[in-house]
DNA sequence: TTGCTACCCCCTAAATTTGGGGGGGTGAGT
DNA sequence: ACTCACCCCCCCAAATTTAGGGGGTAGCAA
């Protein structure tokens, strides 16, 4: 057997199993459209349900997520308009927690949840599932969900023998949802770590000198941060950056609490 | 025949036809879900289909539309799923235009909207409809649709004696979202247009000298909006306050080419 | 090895913002 | 007659940001 130790779970696709899936997944990059991505998954793994979902679009006036799945219409339209995505654990956590799990690891005590999910089932949807989050480089976050109705120990186990197939799936749906939304040259800017904590500080109504406090560092190496920041932002004032790193979901208050 | 001459276009609802239907609005607002109201206005005007949408919701860390509808489940899955809402001209004008219209006044002559159009009838939305867009006091935009498959001529007909009652009908169903959303005292700081514009400004890049020079005031009193604007947000710095009017989507540069 | 780039860190002088204060005025609602 | 929200203007001292100038490391590619 081969190392798959360590880059296995980083799902680079590049060792262990992978090896032998390799033409397949090439095939699935090629793919015009990702509901035909969705087909193909489905079918190579003995999968009912697909879905892809991105948090977020950016900087757009209307509110609308990017959603790509198999599930049945009456499903999608039911968790549209009773703002499920507000109770779903899957997608309450998906966007926050890194690593994969099944839905089973996930807390379904709530009175809420439980109602999502006994609805969810009169829909034709299994409660067996695993959950895919993906955060790029950009800070982008999307979920990608491979449902079944298998028996979850069942399923469990046909997890553990695909999960890093099928992490090497989400990541090839996601980038073609990228290219997709914003062509082949995807141009968002990426801003360094730093420059992005001193941006989210400001925006909390921190000066440079208490950022400085916080992340220990010098109040002119936050300044530094701030400028090179409004510069790759192509902005005239912090103002500006502040209104633009938003807009772009740069700025994220809730990774401070990472 | 009663004075129906002005207030009768800004929907009050308090003159002219209006006034026979004081009880109808009454029941319509006490019902408790929004879902109810749709299928009464249904029944009550002989419509087939009515939708409420929601722009955005504010400061969410993940998109999701708010949408109320009786329209089939197909055809909601599918509008979500194709992201219609980029194509589909109701929405893309209906979120910027101030007044109602018939559908059929708005542009379906791109590609994109013929095909959309095609894709609709397919799911039994017929091409007869009426938009009513609101944007309230927070500016907060929604649009509200009414459909038939009855003949355009017809329609027209049947939407012109009805006009003020369906602008009744949006204004209800907004505020009952708005309910929903943010509980029946909703707190969106409300900021003067002037604090809006010099916001809006800043969070271009611009300061407050050219503020001044564009909206021809003096640049103290653009800090003077800044400042008040910055207190009733609640905030520690104008950057704070930049990014939570962003959040909050009170900036709005579209507002500037107004 | 050099060159390039991205990241990290610090300083100063000039300009700007901030947070106080002070004046006016209007119109709507009570 | 009153309050309240909005609109408009001004001043000043203290604090902050801006726009320059320095450093340094590490990784990568020619």
């Amino acid at each position: 057997m081969r190392d798959v130790k360590y880059l296995g779970a980083y799902g680079m696709g590049t060792l262990g199993l992978t090896d032998e899936y390799d033409r397949f997944f090439d095939e699935l990059s090629r793919l015009p459209d990702i509901n035909l991505c969705i087909e193909k998954i489905c079918s190579e793994f003995d999968i009912q349900f697909v879905t892809y979902h991105l948090a977020f679009h950016e900087g757009k006036a209307i509110d609308s997520p990017y959603v790509r799945t198999n599930y049945p219409a009456t499903w999608v339209s039911q968790y549209l308009t009773n703002d499920y995505v507000e109770i779903d654990p899957v997608a309450q956590s998906g966007f926050k927690r890194a690593l994969p799990c099944l839905w089973s690891e996930l807390d379904w005590s709530s009175e809420q949840a439980v109602s999502f999910k006994d609805d969810a089932q009169k829909h034709g949807i299994g409660t067996s599932g695993y959950l895919v989050p993906i955060t790029d480089r950009r800070r982008r976050r999307a979920i990608i969900n491979f449902a079944s109705p298998k028996k979850e120990s069942v399923w469990a186990d046909h997890i553990h023998e695909i999960k890093s197939l099928l992490q090497e799936c989400a990541e090839i749906l996601h980038r073609k949802a990228i290219v997709d939304l914003y062509g082949a040259d995807d141009e968002k800017p990426a801003l360094s770590p730093r420059e992005i904590q001193c941006l989210t500080w400001v925006a909390q109504g921190k000066d440079a000198s208490s950022i400085g406090l916080i992340l220990g560092i010098s109040e002119h190496t936050v300044r530094d941060y701030c400028k090179s920041a409004k510069h790759k932002l192509g902005c005239a004032s912090m103002y500006q950056a502040i209104h633009k790193a938003t807009m772009l979901r740069i700025i994220d208050p809730d990774s401070l609490s990472d």
